[in-house]
DNA sequence: TAAAAAATTGATATCGTTGTCAAAATAAGT
DNA sequence: ACTTATTTTGACAACGATATCAATTTTTTA
């Protein structure tokens, strides 16, 4: 029915082992029969079979993305950003959804890299800040690709965003906008981007002599309803921040529906800032100033990384930190 | 290293392909025979290598899922029920991202379906909606299910929404709320929910003999921007609507955003209604009252159906309509 | 109870690759 | 020119399951 590596190698005239050397691209295949097998197989139109590859190499050219529980336009990023590579090299993704709390995680993940033959795993926030979770993987011989990890010592590659440059330097246009008196919002407490954005903002604020109001500190979950919880915080305090930044935009927007419900004129008694750039933060109104990492090409970058580990790409790909952008919309104002 | 078939065979004291039968659950095994392999396979924590199974059946395990730019939350959902499916039936599930413009569409979709023989498809809008895809896939021999097809009639198994009588019902309650005024904000032309829900709002203003409007009836094409768009020309006709609905969540912000830069307020002199129930109908100011489709379950049903044309389920699972739920918040109000 | 039919089982081929290892061809060294 | 190394190649086994088909056992029929 349809080609095999035995049809090749008759048309060519040479073996089927030296029809698998010249496709698996190995070594020491002398450049005639080499460019005769590959026109042999252009003329054909040959595939080789996955199942066949995978079945005497162990290898299942599948990649697996662990995530838990992200938000939904984080996830779609990410998988698009890893999709094109796949597409490029051959790979398929696979998603694995993944309990952080599950005290049987490390084993279930092991347990099914090996019966599926994964070939490698890609892990998101916050998997990627329990290092017990992949000193496991490591030891289990796994190999796999971080993005967004709490420390650089890791041994395996990974991409990271610069969440501190960015929250500092946000911080320092919200204070540049003539702000002293500003809140803050804190994320998810598992996850190391949160104290990351929440040291650049304290360290700004530091930078420039303000005060800490720790009325206005709050900690949030990065959910919509912890944010709005914030807000409600926040504005029953005895006097107001005039600027509050948060961890990200869900969290925002729920700051921002505390004030609306407060009658606060956002942004002309109150400045809110996010952190994402997620569809809401464009969709609310006044929309959200926030910060947007390139997320789709961090996660490009991790499939590079991770992919090149056991494909041996032609350009050598290395672990690699991103810069984030930020966006100034309608809640960020100049006070006045 | 790992258990194969040929142990188990060796440990029940029969024969490989005995074992086989037994793990296939195929017919004609003596029911003692049968426990004791059984046994064996527990024992012995066997687990057939998918790539054998797959090499010799010329199955692989995975289905596919097809889409073309969905919503992020939309997309979110839809794997989170496909995955819960192929968690438990042993299946995988790959990702193919699509442009419904392409030329190509059909015969790069084969390809991919024969490259990696892929056990399946399920195709989401607007791909479903398109007649001349779903009839090339049929000819090449190819199963899919379908979530919210147009038509009836595909002779493959689908999943669809009550979208018309969602609509329908959501303009009954916009009118009972003593509205007379309503705006409607289409969805994109390809979809072929979109008129649905505009057969739907237009049939409940009939059946209640309502005047349409046509300055405030708007094609949008899903998008935020063109719910701005369409707010703009609603808001700058000689009479406002009281209530406006948008074909989904999205565009209703848009519209939000373009009456709060008029100062309409919402929900006092404009009530607004969306569809879909995404992440951003909950975070907006006021709150999105929306339709909410259970999609997570309906791609859960399609990929039980998917996975049960090919393996034979116990429950034989068929086609299947589900209902939406209409969630009322902020932004709709009683007419005072 | 013997013959026929049906149910159950197993020996072995097979799927389409890659891995092993030795043979053949070519290059290098003396 | 003759070894010796090195490069290039191929025959065939192996991966771990399912498929074929005939052999065996059990059940039914006459």
């Amino acid at each position: 029915m349809s080609v095999t590596i035995k049809d090749v190698s008759n048309h060519a005239g040479v073996s089927i082992k030296t029809v698998s050397r010249v496709i698996n691209n190995e070594e020491n295949v002398a450049e005639a029969t080499k460019s005769k097998v590959l026109a042999s197989v252009e003329k054909l139109g040959f595939k080789p079979n996955k199942s066949a590859q995978s079945l005497r190499s162990k290898r299942s050219y599948m990649i697996a993305l662990l995530y838990d529980n992200p938000n939904k336009s984080y996830l779609a990023d990410i998988q698009n950003g890893i999709l094109q590579v796949c597409k490029k090299s051959g790979y398929n993704l696979v998603l694995q959804e993944c309990d952080y709390q599950d005290k049987n995680l490390s084993s279930s993940i092991i347990n099914f890299v090996e019966d599926f033959k994964i070939d490698g795993l890609i892990v998101t926030p916050p998997l990627s800040d329990m290092d017990d979770f992949l000193n496991n993987l490591e030891l289990a011989d796994i190999q796999y690709s971080i993005i967004a990890p709490s420390t650089k010592k890791v041994s395996s590659p990974y991409v990271s965003s610069n969440d501190y440059d960015a929250s500092y330097e946000m911080t320092e246009k919200i204070i540049s906008l003539g702000h002293k008196k500003i809140g803050f919002v804190k994320g998810h407490e598992m996850h190391s981007a949160s104290s990351l954005r929440f040291n650049g903002f304290i360290n700004a604020m530091d930078e420039h002599s303000l005060e800490r109001n720790f009325d206005w500190i709050i900690q949030g979950d990065f959910s919509f309803e912890s944010g709005f919880q914030a807000g409600e915080k926040i504005f029953s305090s005895a006097e107001h921040p005039t600027a509050v930044f948060a961890s990200n935009d869900s969290m925002a927007a729920g700051v921002m529906k505390s004030a609306q419900m407060k009658k606060i004129l956002i942004p002309d008694q109150l400045s809110i800032v996010g952190f994402d750039d997620s569809p809401t933060a464009e969709q609310v109104w006044p929309s959200l100033s926030t910060v947007k990492q390139p997320v789709k090409e961090m996660a490009l970058h991790a499939a590079k990384l991770l992919i090149g580990e056991f494909d041996g790409l032609t350009e050598k790909t290395v672990s690699k930190e991103f810069k984030s952008e930020i966006i100034i919309r309608e809640s960020l104002r100049k006070l006045n």
